[in-house]
DNA sequence: ACTATGAATATTATGTTAAATATTCATAGT
DNA sequence: ACTATGAATATTTAACATAATATTCATAGT
């Protein structure tokens, strides 16, 4: 016997705390949640968390780690109904990266301030956020070039410049002054711009 | 007899309390000038400032003005070098505000910091900021509908939305993890693609 | 009546101590 | 030997007093 629950895998006890860290932080914030409380929901003492953490930091990065996958999740779930074309796809994923950021922002602001301070501090968190979203997006560029809806030579490279494009849809400094209507006008505009470019070809 | 010393127009006193004020905050930054000292600059009382401008964050607005107009002449100068097309231009437009957003960034830390600042609680600056990067731009755009490089609905929508794109290379959070010519290639890449579209047409 | 000032007041920053919290560790339970 | 804990320590935050600074105002100089 290992554990004094056998019940309780490793793995599981991790899942829980995240789980209890996840509900904490939604509602008060990285700053005003305490290890003592995260304990106290689990029924174990503070101490234990080390066990299984080695810091307060690396389970608010699990977590974001977590809302990442959560969000890729959702945008696949779009991307999955029959979908026309490429085209299609491409609007849907950045309409859908603007609505979930957007609330995201408005319903958990507590979170979104927590993953741009992890963001700031550690590269790891920004390379897993943009690795998840360019993965996805380089998806429906390939679909775009089996359907012959365009020729993309790099397309990690092509991925990312599209990805630096909606840096505004995406940071709450430039959200917050506008509406998702607002928003979702003008990346509407960017995304035609994107596709068919402003150039006039002969 | 109006002013104590005739050879001094109000006009001239502002500009003079801009031109010691823009020493000061080039240096120490918004927080870390003191009003005394500006004055102490100028030889006049503290309380004399307040008969020029309302307040200290009146004196920083009208400062950041000032750096916009800067900011946008120099652009312009770019501009008026014999450039073969719009394209040409718009190439230069960009990576020219890049350049000056990453310069003022690493030469001027604490007036970036004091610009954005200012942007987040005076919308006039910020409305300010876009409508003098959007006016030069609608020049190049509108020469290229001369020039028949393209074709344009809708000027403003299209210039907005153009300057959408541009976020990630006019926010300091983005432009410090990465180098000038990082962002140059990504920039690169983004024109093309606003230039040029993903779809090949028929 | 216009211009400017020094003193008075209100607001904001700074430094300092006490309290809260994160983290470690020696020890106990299984 | 693995799991967990309470007590001990280190670090961060909070509260408060103090000082610095912004702003106002009554008054004086031209």
């Amino acid at each position: 016997m290992k554990r004094f629950d056998t019940n309780l895998s490793e793995k599981q006890i991790k899942k829980d705390i995240l789980s209890a860290a996840d509900k904490r932080f939604r509602t008060f914030g990285f700053k005003k949640t305490t290890m003592a409380e995260i304990a106290q929901d689990l029924g174990m003492s503070t101490s234990n968390l080390y066990r299984y953490f080695p810091s307060k930091v690396s389970i608010a990065e699990a977590f974001a780690l977590h809302c990442f996958e959560e969000k890729e999740a959702g945008l696949q779930l779009l991307l999955e109904q029959p979908l026309v074309s490429a085209v299609d796809s491409l609007f849907v994923y950045a309409k859908g990266l603007l609505h979930y950021n957007f609330d995201q922002l408005n319903t958990y602001p507590a979170i979104n301030d927590m993953i741009m301070a992890l963001c700031e501090t550690s590269s790891e968190i920004v390379d897993k956020k943009r690795e998840g979203e360019l993965s996805i997006l380089k998806v429906i560029l390939e679909k775009g070039q089996e359907e012959k809806c365009w020729v993309i030579e790099d397309l990690d490279e092509t991925g990312l410049a599209i990805m630096a494009s909606w840096v505004m849809f995406s940071t709450p400094t430039f959200m917050r002054h506008q509406t998702l209507e607002q928003l979702e006008k003008r990346l509407g505009n960017l995304l035609n711009l994107i596709i068919t470019g402003l150039r006039v070809r002969d």
